[in-house]
Formats: structure tokens, sequence, C-alpha cells
DNA sequence: CCGTTTGGTTTCACTATTTGAAACTTAGTC
DNA sequence: GACTAAGTTTCAAATAGTGAAACCAAACGG
């Protein structure tokens, strides 16, 4: 019957806190998470205590404050290796930001959202996992639009309840109606375009990666700035971004099915 | 009345599900687990549903196999951008690694284990078993070594309950008295060396990270082969390794307590 | 083809865990 | 030394978790 913070059972208010604890930002006093969460004092109390004995938190005895925990830390590298496509994709990322001298993103669909699981900088080149996790705005991004053209019916729609919609920029296509038709423009083209519409001055052109079945495994994209290139230069290096798409595909596919030897 | 895995109610237990997935290293197959994992059938089952609902698991419907979760990936983001001296120790990092031409390590201390927080490669790496976000054993390397030598005594106990003491070269030291011995000499001395007693042909000088107080905070080490370079020219590094070690420590202890302007 | 096995999902009575208002400690303030 | 704010503990009531066993479906084997 929740809303929407649909918190089911005591893992899910556990978990709901630890997300608390790591948008903050930095070591947490218990009252102030008390003020933020409506859960009652001892709830959370007993779920911070359970957290930190678990390791995913730590509680720093000195001046009372909570930060994300060794163990998560631990978890997290795990993740990033595994989740599906990064480490496949290492060395064909640093094949392109070598080979098209932009920043490159690799990018996976996240209910909704659009979180990127990996980078390489143009200008820095040594750049990992710092970079890596953060999440965007799939409607007004290039790789969050190249992923959604191939979603299944049902898994856009869901994605689509969840875009805000808000108008970043003037090129922001800030309605269902627009992106739909985007959408059947990418699916036509084979790419996606950012015309600076999550940003200003920011472009980019991404291609999606898709599995044999025609799955959405995730995106790549190649990204610069206004002053530095234009569309239309990006969209030259389309053609060998797609071949390096259909590579990491192919691998990661036949990763996922270790035991045919 | 648990031997050791006193997984604390249902958080503790849904955490060490999470655990175990991440360890079996990609996807897995739900009766995999069952033998694995001493839960009843039922109740594994509700676990993987509630976290995979959460998405800290994806299942895969195709071929019913659980991964880690997206969820789980931004989290890492975050914990690893707070994890105190990573993003600090940054560009300290980076200079080391230049002035050296060594491998860097940056470790912090994990209930008895080392987390590699960061790392950088030298020119010409080495393949070898540390890696940002990977956990070694304390006793046996550098690092460990390093912070063990200034834990404080209950905390060194617990650490040193927790080693395993296996022989993984001639070289390692594989009982306690021996370890505590070489902790004394650490302190002593001011730096810790790996001669060989985790991995053959590897040998590193590894300094503490302390704090004003002299609470460990991490310790950094200087890594290299046999091969290429001996205990005397590492060690010829640790008075520059320790200023890093210290100017680190100042400012991740500033950091600390932004409130104060 | 149909009986059997294997792998996954659901049920349901039983229980243990979680809940949260309120009482209780500290540790700072004025 | 009374007053506050922040954190910790209590305890009966309520809820959520448990797990043996039944169930279902798809793959297997004869």
């Amino acid at each position: 019957m929740g809303a929407e913070g649909h918190a089911d059972g005591t893992v899910g208010k556990a978990l709901d806190v630890l997300d608390m604890v790591a948008s903050h930002g930095g070591p947490v006093r218990f009252s102030d998470l008390l003020t933020e969460a409506d859960y009652p004092k001892a709830t959370l109390y007993r779920l911070l205590q359970t957290l930190t004995h678990q390791g995913m938190l730590t509680l720093d005895p000195d001046n009372g404050t909570y930060s994300l925990g060794m163990r998560l830390v631990r978890l997290a590298h795990a993740a990033w290796a595994q989740s599906s496509l990064a480490p496949i994709a290492r060395p064909y990322l640093d094949e392109l930001a070598r080979e098209t001298g932009h920043t490159i993103h690799l990018a996976q669909m996240d209910v909704g959202q659009v979180l990127y699981v990996d980078k390489r900088n143009a200008a820095k080149p040594v750049e990992m996992f710092a970079q890596a996790g953060k999440v965007g705005p799939a409607y007004c991004t290039g790789v969050g639009k190249a992923m959604l053209a191939y979603l299944p019916h049902e898994a856009l729609e869901a994605a689509l309840a969840r875009q805000s919609f808000h108008r970043f920029t003037p090129h922001t296509l800030a309605s269902r109606a627009a992106l739909l038709e985007e959408l059947e423009a990418i699916r036509q083209r084979g790419h996606a375009w950012d015309r600076e519409e999550h940003e200003a001055g920011i472009i980019c052109c991404a291609i999606p990666i898709l599995s044999r079945q025609g799955r959405v495994m995730g995106a790549l994209s190649v990204t610069s700035t206004t002053a530095r290139t234009t569309l239309e230069e990006l969209g030259a290096q389309a053609p060998m971004v797609k071949d390096i798409a259909a590579k990491i595909a192919a691998e990661a596919e036949s990763w996922r099915f270790p035991e045919q030897v």
C-alpha cells in the first residue's frame, strides 16, 4: 500500500537507510538521519546498529557519525567487476578514447535511469571508479535515449513513467510525445544524438549495445563540447563505435555461457 | 550461538546472501546457492526475491540466474568516494607512482583483512594479486603488517584472531609469535617490508597512515619484483612515502570536520 | 508418450523478530 | 543545579520471517 517507497520488510528498510547515508555524502549524525527518515527513533537506531555490526556502515565513536563501511566497498568492487559489460568493455573503451580523442561513456539501464558504468576521459587518462557509478536521466542523454529506443514495450513504459521531463536546456525534449518521436528516429538512424539536451555545450553520439536477440545491454557514447567539435564530426565515428558495440555484445554473450566451453 | 557466522536478524542473512552471490563471481543459479548456503529453500528464495526487488540483485529471467544489481554499483560509487582516504589520496598516489616508477597501493583495514582501496600501476604493470576493491590477508602483506603494527591492543587481538597464517611462500610468517615479533620491528623501523611473504618474487615497502592521535587510517606501499629491484632500493623511498602518508593523514583529518569552517 | 526427476515457487501454521511509545541516560548549556 | 538535546534501552503488542511440505512446470528417459 506504500505510495512509492515500497520498502518491503526489514531488509528494504535497512537498504533504505544505507542509501540515505550514502546520499549524504559523508559522515552523518544519528539525529540528522532521524529528521530525514520517517522511521521512529528506536527503529532507526536498531537499523543503524545492525548495518554497522554487519560492516556496511562504520560508526566513528569519537564524534558519533556514520559512514559507509568497508564491506560495502568490497561488494562494490565485485558489483562493478561483474556488472557484465564493464570488465569486458574496458579495453574497447581505451581503444575508442585513443581513436576518437573524445570522452567515452559506458552506461547501463537502471530502473528508468542511466547508470554510468565506466568512462574514459580524453584529457585525464586513468580515472575509473571515481566517475563510474553516477546516475543520470534517460530522456535527455545520448546513452539514455539510445537504450530507451531499443527497450521492449513493457520496459519502455516502466522507464517512461519514471522520467521527470525536466527542461534542462532549451534543447531538452521535455515531453513524452517528443521523446517517442525521437526514439523512432533513433531506431531508423541506428544511433542517438545528444544535442545539448542535458547540459549546454555538451553533445554526444550514442550507440546501443544489443545482444543477438536484440536485448538492450547498455550503450556507448562519444562525448565532446560544441566548442571542440560538431555533431557531424561525432557522427562520423558512429560506424566504428557500432562495430565495437557489436564486439562487446558478442564477447559479453559468450562470457555468459562459459559452460559451453 | 553461531560458531562464527553471527548473522543477526533478517538483514544479516540478506547481506550474507549478497556476499554469496558476489563471491561467486558471476551469474548464479538458485540451486547453486541453495547447496552452498545452509538456509532452507523457502527462506533463501524469499531472501533472493527481496534483494532482487530492491535492486541489489538482478534476476536474468531467461536462464534464471542472479547477478549483483545496479543499485549496488550505485552504492559502490558513493562508498568508494567516501571511503575517507581514497579521494584525498588520489593525487598523492599519482605523484608516488611517477616519482618511484613502482606500483603503489592504498589499503585500509577491514575486520582483520586488508582492503585495497586504490592502486597505481607502474609503467610496466606486473600482474599480481592486489587490485582496487580486492581484499587480502593482513599477516603476510606489507600494508597489512604496517597497519597491524599500529593497531591498539583490542583491535589487534580481534584482527589476529582472524588470521589464517597460511604459508603462501617459504618466507611467510606463519605464526602468531613470529608476526608479533615482526610488528615490534616495524614499530622500531617505522615501516614494514614484504619479503616475498605472500607471492614469490613480489616485494614491497609499506608505511602506515596514522592520524595525529596515532589511529591507523590506512597504509601505503611501494611494490615491485625481485627481478626489478631490491628491498634496499625500495627502502630508500620510505622517507618520501612517510612524508606523503603524513600529508594524506592531515588532509583527511581536516576533511572530517568541515563544520569547523 | 507418459512416468520421473530436477529446479523453482507457493502455502500455511508456528515463532521469533521487529516495532515504537515512552522511560532512561548521558553530556552539554545557561 | 535545573534544563535541553542526543543517544540508548525497555517491553508488551504486532508483524514479519520461518521452513516442512505440497505444488507446479519443464526437461529427461525409457
